[in-house]
DNA sequence: CGTGTGGTTGAAACTGGTCAAATTCGGTGG
DNA sequence: CCACCGAATTTGACCAGTTTCAACCACACG
């Protein structure tokens, strides 16, 4: 009962992302002066959290669900950027805009910050301020890493590269099974690995031919062999 | 005289790269607190500054010359993740270790900070560390920027978005041309926009035909028609 | 005046893209 | 419960663009 009323008032306590995301900077009682400037949101699989160039009032921090980043050519090409998942954060920018758009592909739900209250808190917790650097660069490192992928690699290397990346976060190991469920289409894959969503499936098959991957469902796959998908990535 | 003893002991004074950099975002007061923390480095071109995965003892500050930033695969493949010039800052990584390695690409000069003193500065001036931030964001959004590049970018795209970037950077507008002068070799663009020397090569042979640029070396190019060559990028 | 590095050009091979058709899957309504 | 629908995916045949391999050229340097 009293546990309910505080949890009204004070929601980030018992918040499932708590400890993985950027809350994590601030202790217990700092966290309220946070849970303050924080509101709830949740949106529906397939709506847009924020658009490229838009003025960029808010920050997110997801709490639930999968979004996919994406930048967009004239004509329509979309390169996605990135995906996120519980505890994620989303929406730094410089510049004054969002430099990319976010879409939920499931349903979600975040927290939203002002931006402007965020920074400012920034300022008051150094250790906020700090987290907020190492987010940065965190994506920053990513982002590079990225760019190998789609720069230098082969089609097969791209999809090996991209299924491990999304087991190392979405993985879970059933039964000494590795197994992954993908929220997003061949399509989403196909424009964050830089190839057509025909080539994602063929090379797919053909880590199924090979016995590296299974798929009980076109949303699930196993990675069977681990070891033999790495080396196809191209990385070592 | 009184001039000369000063820059000895206070050289950021007179620094060139003082109003375009980090260094901007301290007063004139604080500058010598940072220049106590700033050691003078110069290499010749084509040392190597820092390498991927060692550790990220030092933080960088370009004053004169050009610098490739680039990460390599196991078997000689290799992304150029940027090119540096004078006031562009170096070194911010994630983990303890350098994300990309850094080499001279003409002679070069620097102001060395050890990452531990710099950080420490920027704790006690909120305004450096929002600097910081504000170039981490800046290259992150530079990074997914140059993802869609390399993800969904033709070869003609690539050399004609690459070429533009390098003459906002670098580009004098002599006579009203505006001429590049390339301080990297065609690989290094080349593996810059995630293409072979050779098609480089055949692009820029295009758009010489198309006369939309002119090269009267083959280290400097002149954009005839910088409209006509921002309608080939792909970007609007 | 050779030598080497960097750059250009050509021809053939190949990877991945395009277009089109067939298949599977999840959900919906009879 | 089952048949059907549309979206997602797979597969196939063909094609275009880029890479590969190789030869040639130009310029800087000793």
């Amino acid at each position: 009962m009293t546990k309910t009323a505080a949890s009204r008032d004070f929601p980030c306590e018992a918040c499932s992302v708590r400890g993985c995301s950027i809350c994590a900077a601030l202790n217990d009682n700092d966290l309220r002066r946070f849970n303050d400037i924080a509101t709830a949101v949740a949106l529906a699989a397939g709506q847009t959290v924020f658009h490229e160039g838009e003025n960029d009032t808010y920050l997110f921090n997801v709490v639930d669900g999968t979004i996919r980043l994406s930048k967009a050519l004239p004509d329509g090409r979309r390169q996605v950027t990135g995906f996120l998942f519980p505890g994620d954060f989303l929406g730094l920018s410089a510049g004054g805009s969002y430099a990319y758009s976010a879409e939920t592909i499931t349903q979600a739900s975040f927290c939203r910050f002002e931006r402007r209250k965020l920074m400012d808190m920034a300022t008051l917790f150094p250790k906020l301020e700090q987290k907020l650097l190492s987010l940065a660069f965190d994506e920053l490192a990513q982002a590079q890493e990225h760019l190998v992928v789609l720069g230098q690699k082969s089609a097969t290397e791209k999809v090996a590269t991209v299924l491990l990346r999304l087991s190392d976060r979405i993985g879970a190991l059933n039964d000494g099974i590795l197994t992954v469920d993908l929220p997003m289409t061949r399509e989403d894959i196909a424009d964050y690995a830089g190839l057509t969503l025909e080539t994602v499936s063929r090379q797919m098959s053909r880590l199924r031919k090979l016995g590296l991957i299974a798929d009980p469902t076109k949303r699930q796959v196993q990675i069977i062999d681990p070891p033999a998908l790495r080396d196809l990535t191209g990385d070592l």
